[in-house]
DNA sequence: GATGAATGAGTATTCATTCAT
DNA sequence: GATGAATGAATACTCATTCAT
C-alpha cells in the first residue's frame, strides 16, 4: 500500500486486498476524485481498472461499500488526527502561546493533507452532496476527540489569552481558514505554484491576531 | 419572479417562462438544493411542480440545460454583487476602517444569502462536485470584476490599515471566513438557531483583527 | 379483458391497462406458467410482448408486482369463490344431502378452472415454490372466507350426516381429491383427452361415500 | 451414507463422494429444499457446506447436475417402491380387504416420507416448476412399475370389493389424498403437531370408503 | 402548448463457471 | 484434490428524452 496514500497504511480497508482489488481501489480513489461518486459508474472503475466488473463487488460488497472504504479512514482519522495529534504530545507542556496551538494545528496538518488530496476531495464531494452520507459523516466523528479541543481552549480562555467566544465559532474560524487555504491550492487552483511557507505564516498570523482578546 | 428568488429577477433565464415553466424551475431549484442535480430526477421536477414530465424539454433543451438555467445568474452576478455593488455606492467616500470595509462585505451580503440559499447550495453542490461545471464556472468569474475589490484593498494598504499580504490572501480570509459561516448555518446544522447578529459581529471582529498590520 | 381470463374481467389490476401494458400482462401470464416466475426475465416477457423492457415498469412497480397483479384476483376471489358462491345461492335451502354439498363444490368450479388454467398455474407454482411468497397467500386468505363452509359442515355434522372428523381433515380431502383432478388433466397430461361428465361424477361419488358417516 | 437420506442408501449418485463432496450434496438438499433451487445460489451451497465453491464442480458438472443427482433415485424409486415394495413382500398374500391395501400403501409410506421430506420438496418443487424437469421426471416413471398396482387393484375388480373406475382414477384417488395429507404437514403448515395416528385412520377410512363398490 | 406512454441505453449487482496456484 | 480470485453474461430496474395525440 506504499504508493496509493498515506492515510491507509495500515488501515483494516486496504489490509487483505489483492492485486487486483488494489488497482479497483485506485481507480475508484482516482475516478470519485475528478467526476464525483454518482457520476462515476461500476464499469468505469472496472475498465480503468483492467478488471472485469464482477471483481469489484468480490471485495466490496457494492458501491457504497467501496466509497466507505476510502472514506472511512477519514472518519476515523481525519478530525481526530487534526485535533489530537499534537495534544497527546504535548499535553504536559501546554501551549504558551496562541501561536503555536494555532500553528501546530495548521502547521503540522499540511504533510497529511498533500499527501491525500483525492480522497481528501471525494470526502469533501460527498459531504457536500449527499445528505445520507453527510448525516453518517456527521454521527462517525466521535464526539470525544472534540474534548481535547475544547480543553486546550478553555485553558486559554482562563489564561485570558483568547477571545472569549463559543468554542464552536473558534472552531469555525480556525477551521475555516484552514480550508480556505486547501481549497484554494488543492481543489480550485491545483496546478499553480505557490510559496508554501510563507503563505502557511500568514495564515497563522491572521487567526491567531483574529483570536487574540 | 417576485417570490423565488431574488438574484433571478430581471434575468434572462426567467424572462419569457410560462406558468408551467416557472413552477418547473422552482420544482427544480427545491430539489436541486435539497437532493444534489444527479439525485434528482426529471419525473420527481415534473411530478413536483404539478406538470407532466414532457413539459420540461419544451423550454429546457435537456437537464443539464435547466440545471445552467438557475446557475448562470450566479456565474454571470454572484461574485461581482459580492465584491461591486457596495463600492459603486461607496467608491467616493473611500472607507475609513478596516471594520467598515469588512463589515460591509460580510454583513451586507447576509440578506444576499439568506435569500437565495437553495440556488447557492446547489451552486456550492455543483461546484465542488462536477469538474466541467467548476471549469465553466471559474471562466465565468470575470477577472475585471475583482478589480474594485483590489482597489479598496490597495487603498488601506497605502494607508498602513491592513497587512501587507497579496490580495489573493486577503481575499481569501475574508471569504473563506464568510463561507465557514454561512456552511454551518445554512448547509451542515441548517435547523439550528443561532444568535445572527453576535456572531456576526464575532465573525467581523476576527477578520479585522487578523488583518490588521 | 375479453380474451385473456375470465377471472381478471373488471378487476382492478387489469383496469387501465393500455395496449401495450395489457400485452405485458398476457405475455407474463404465458412465461410464468411455462417457465415459472424465476425463470422468467422482464427482458423476455417484454420481447414476447413485442414492447421495450422499460414499458412493463411503467405500469408495474417491479417483477414481483406484475406477479401479483396475476395472482391477486386468485386471491381475492379463488377460495371465496370455490367456498362461497353456492353457499350465497343456497343458504337458506340449506343443502339436504352431502352429494349435493361436495357437487356444488367440485362440478361449479370446473368452468372456473378451466378458464384459468394458465394463471392457477402461476397460483400452484409460486405456492409451492416460494416461502415468502407463500406466507403472502395464505395471509391474504380471508379467515372469514372459511366460515360458511365451516357452517355448513357443522350443519352436516348436527343431522349426523358426514363423519365426526376435524373441519380441517374434511376441506383437506374435498379439496385434494379435486386438486388431483385439476393436477392429472390440467397439469401434468394436459393434452389428453378424458371423459369430463363421468369423471366428474366418480370424484363426486368417492368423496361422498369417503365422508359419509 | 448412513445419515443422509434412507433413499440414496446404495444410489449409484453417492457411492463414490468424497468426504466434501457429501457435505455438499446434504447442503444443496437442504438448501434447495428451504429456498428452492432457482434461489439457492452455489455459493450458499459451498459456504454452508464448509468447503470452496471450486469443489462443487469437480463431481458435479453443473448445477442442474447436481439438482438430477439428488433427483434422479426419486426418478428411478419412488413410484415404484411406494407401489410395488409392500406387493413384493406380500403379493402371495394377496390383500383380503381394500382396508389392509389402501392402508399398506398409505401408513408404510409414513416412514418413507419422513425421512425423505427434504428431497421429496425438491422434487415437488422442481415437478411443478419446471416444464423441462417435468417431462424429465414423466419419462423416467416407468410404465412397468405401476403393473403390480394395476394387477391388485384388477384382483379387487374382479372381487367386486372396489368400485368399477379405471385404474389411473383409482391410483388418483389414492395418491391425491395422501398427496393432500402430505403437503398440509411437510410443506404447508410445517411447524404444526398434528396426531399422526388418528388422522392417518381418518385418511385410510376416507379412501377405502370412497372407492368401496 | 401540454401530455404521458414508450423507448432503449445505462446502472448496480448476482452468479455459475473457469483456472492458476 | 482443493481453493477462491476472476470472469462476463445476465438480471431487474432507472431515467432522460422523444413523439403521437
Amino acid at each position: 500500500m506504499h504508493d496509493i496514500i498515506s492515510i491507509y497504511a495500515d488501515s483494516p480497508e486496504t489490509d487483505d486486498l489483492t492485486d487486483k482489488q488494489l488497482k479497483i481501489f485506485k481507480s475508484a480513489i482516482e475516478l470519485f476524485a475528478k467526476n464525483g461518486y454518482a457520476n462515476t459508474s461500476t464499469k468505469e472503475i472496472a475498465t480503468n481498472a483492467g478488471v472485469s466488473e464482477g471483481s469489484i463487488f468480490k471485495k466490496f460488497k457494492n458501491k457504497e461499500d467501496l466509497l466507505f472504504s476510502i472514506l472511512n479512514p477519514f472518519l476515523r482519522n481525519i478530525l481526530p488526527k487534526v485535533v489530537n495529534e499534537f495534544t497527546e504530545e504535548t499535553l504536559q507542556t501546554n501551549y504558551d502561546t496562541l501561536t503555536d496551538f494555532v500553528s501546530s494545528i495548521l502547521k503540522n496538518r499540511n504533510m497529511f493533507f498533500k499527501e491525500n488530496v483525492n480522497a481528501l476531495k471525494i470526502f469533501v464531494d460527498e459531504f457536500v452532496y449527499d445528505l445520507k452520507i453527510r448525516d453518517k459523516m456527521i454521527k462517525a466523528i466521535p464526539y470525544q476527540y472534540m474534548k481535547s479541543f475544547n480543553d486546550q481552549v478553555n485553558s486559554f480562555k482562563k489564561r485570558k489569552m483568547i477571545v472569549d467566544w463559543t468554542n464552536s465559532e473558534i472552531f469555525r474560524f480556525i477551521f475555516a481558514t484552514l480550508f480556505g487555504y486547501l481549497a484554494e491550492h488543492y481543489f480550485i487552483f491545483e496546478s499553480l505554484k505557490w510559496d508554501e511557507d510563507l503563505e502557511m505564516d500568514h495564515t497563522i498570523e491572521f487567526v491567531v491576531k483574529g483570536l487574540q482578546p
